[in-house]
DNA sequence: CGACACGTTGATGTTAGTCAACTTTGGTGG
DNA sequence: CCACCAAAGTTGACTAACATCAACGTGTCG
């Protein structure tokens, strides 16, 4: 219940074997369900082979943490299946989530020796992780990998910039409804359940907390503005979990 | 007067002309103030005379706009001289300063169709621009170039992160106690004025306002913010732009 | 059935935003 | 040099938005 299904794949081959007419041993690769969105997508099956070699596959459960906030970072990873969130906190216990980690999405912190920021899994999730210092040597031997993951960072980077407009500007009721078409385009695209077209009718991933972790706002907050985008009839909310669109362009008007 | 000085180099060679010792023409790189900080730095002599070929100098006055938010990404550039914002905007007219870029910084959206935020100079500047075409095919001959624009890039992406946090979940009071101690660290480092030690006295290269679009507060409650913190003796403010930090630790003990 | 986590709703308080008047500063030109 | 002006900054009174505190559902699982 609750858990929300994102992987493109069914099952995946889990066994090791030969791939068929090829002489070389198979890897998990061959049957990976990012294989070609992630940043491994930059390299030739040989690379891919020796890149498989220094990584393992690793799953968590919906609330492990796979990398702690001001530790040495000692791991990347890519992620196969799953939600994860990237968050901080003060001292005092005020938390903030900075960031959403979907499959085929990277996450750690390479070339650096601390990581700036957690990383939990919102749902189960399976990754592919490699100590930190064996990617590093790698992505320095393959420019093609290290090319692709500058194209991500860069684009992360860009998203992160544009949260950054609402987290200071916008209104409770308009950082709901963004953060809800949002979640209508991310959960639409391939590898999460879906087609490519924002869904009109999904699970949100997160609880009221997470919602308020990611948006700025109070657990309170977002139950308030959710309910009004219902009383509305802009949003329906069948269940918990559960968030239906029914007046898109209404919507969109609200997220300002 | 106001404007803030923030540059490395006394007098920078402006002419071309032969490099001491060497049979090949001098270019602007041998002289520029950023060379060993910039991901410039990665380049070897003969390299970096090649890039040279593309890039060309320019000056922005204060207030002079390099890059427009959702226009093609035509340049990038590196910063030489001068301190940058990086903003964007919502519809109805709310702005927010993403970033702030000082010399030997990277400017602009590599590998990328469009950009997402305007870039604008706050302090008269000099920047060496780059077309992005150009820069995207140099970059993609020269891993080394594309390896120290990925450790910028990630070190940014981590400091936008925990800026989200300030911005969420910060007091006003917190923010501006924050923000003043970054400046401090900031404009202490080489390249801005300085020894490598954070200051506690600098000129803000910002007015009232920019600080406002930076912090997400409105020009009055930063006023009433700076007003607060020199009435409580932990900062003074000689001037406008001025600042000086009396007692630093209670600063850090307002940042929260 | 009962316990518990999660979510909703209501009453109240605080913080920062809004609107408006006023002051200071720096620049310009008589 | 000084008077004047526009822009920037400050201060005060009031308001709105969101947080806080508290009580009350609701669904899930043992």
């Amino acid at each position: 219940m609750g858990h929300v299904r994102c992987s493109a794949a069914g099952d995946l081959l889990w066994h090791r074997g030969r791939a068929p007419g090829t002489g070389r041993p198979m890897s998990y690769c061959d049957s990976c369900a990012v294989r070609n969105r992630a940043i491994c997508a930059a390299l030739e099956p040989a690379e891919l082979a020796a890149l498989n070699g220094i990584g393992r596959r690793r799953t968590l459960e919906a609330g492990e943490s796979l990398i702690w906030e001001g530790e040495d970072s000692i791991l990347v990873a890519n992620v196969i299946e799953g939600i994860l969130k990237l968050s901080t906190g003060t001292e005092d216990g005020r938390e903030q989530i900075v960031g959403v980690v979907y499959p085929s999405d990277f996450i750690g912190r390479p070339f650096g020796a601390t990581t700036r920021h957690s990383v939990t899994a919102l749902t189960d999730a399976r990754v592919c992780v490699f100590a930190r210092a064996d990617f590093d040597r790698f992505a320095g031997e393959h420019p093609a990998l290290e090319h692709k993951l500058l194209q991500r960072t860069l684009v992360e980077l860009d998203r992160t910039r544009g949260w950054m407009l609402l987290l200071a500007r916008k209104s409770a009721e308009e950082k709901i409804a963004t953060f809800l078409l949002e979640m209508s385009a991310h959960l639409g695209e391939p590898g999460c359940e879906s087609d490519g077209r924002p869904l009109d009718r999904f699970d949100l991933p997160f609880s009221r907390q997470q919602i308020g972790d990611i948006l700025g706002l109070t657990i309170e907050t977002v139950s308030r503005q959710l309910t009004k985008l219902k009383r509305d009839g802009v949003i329906d909310l069948p269940t918990r979990r559960a968030v239906e669109i029914c007046d898109r362009a209404t919507l969109e008007l609200y997220a300002g």
